[in-house]
DNA sequence: GTGGAACGCTGTCGTGGTTC
DNA sequence: GAACCACGACAGCGTTCCAC
């Protein structure tokens, strides 16, 4: 690692990050601070208007939040979604405003909406493919994440619950305070936030339709990170 | 009784195979 | 080559089962 990178490490896990993964009415969210490899706080069933608070008591920095930040317009699907097909990697389609009205199922989405307008004043959604400065949030989701730090053909959304728990363990987070698959999805969101601060994520999209960023690893980490999960990668 | 894991469901997309 | 279909992928939700 070059000594500007090792700089740029060392600030990243001085600093507190967050991650939230968005459920619907009666999961609400689930909040991860992490501060380097501590658990410094997992909060489950919190309202999307409590996250600004908590992020500042903790000295958030940068939240990452496991939710579409912007419906899709039109027919086809966001860039985002589409770049990251071609890149091997399957997500969830984001649908339009009024399909989200028109079933239930969607409703984790509303509140994930809910979540970038609570966090809007003191954590702007980053609307930019970099990150440079100031207290923001972004988008991402775990698979992504997954699929990122593993590679495409390792991650599988079907061993979610004990692969992701692995991954977390492999890079030295204690998930003891994880109780859930929901918590551990937040945590992975919230280490994407560390990557973010460090400048080493991949963004997908455009302004248009929303940025995703995930963490970006070289191959030599990857296999460093599936060397240390063992059977579970 | 509580919490975690596993499973099937919904809704949409992209991919690959088959048919015309 | 174009059109169609089946399949597998993702997300969260609810239910059921099991361990503590």
């Amino acid at each position: 690692m070059k000594a500007s990178d090792q700089q740029k490490k060392g600030i990243a896990d001085q600093l507190a990050v967050a991650g939230v993964d968005v459920g619907a009415h009666k999961k609400l969210c689930n909040l991860v601070i992490l501060r380097g490899t501590e658990v410094v706080a997992s909060i489950s069933q919190i309202a999307p208007e409590d996250l600004p608070a908590l992020c500042i008591e903790h000295g958030v920095q940068v939240v990452g939040v496991d939710a579409p930040c912007i419906w899709r317009k039109g027919s086809a699907a966001r860039q985002a979604e589409r770049d990251m097909a071609r890149a091997g990697v399957s997500s969830f389609s984001t649908p339009t405003e009024e399909q989200g009205q028109s079933s239930r199922f969607y409703d984790w989405m509303f509140f994930g909406m809910r979540v970038y307008a609570a966090l809007a004043a003191t954590h702007p959604r980053l609307q930019a493919a970099r990150y440079t400065s100031g207290s923001v949030c972004f988008e991402t989701f775990p698979h992504a994440i997954t699929c990122a730090l593993l590679g495409a053909d390792v991650a599988s959304a079907a061993l979610k619950s004990t692969q992701r728990k692995a991954l977390l363990e492999a890079l030295g987070i204690d998930t003891t305070k994880l109780k859930s698959v929901d918590a551990r999805d937040a945590a992975l969101c919230a280490l994407t936030a560390q990557f973010l601060l460090r400048g080493k994520t991949r963004t997908y999209g455009d302004a248009v339709g929303g940025f995703i960023h995930v963490p970006e690893v070289t191959p030599d980490d990857a296999v460093a990170i599936i060397a240390k999960m063992g059977k579970f990668a």
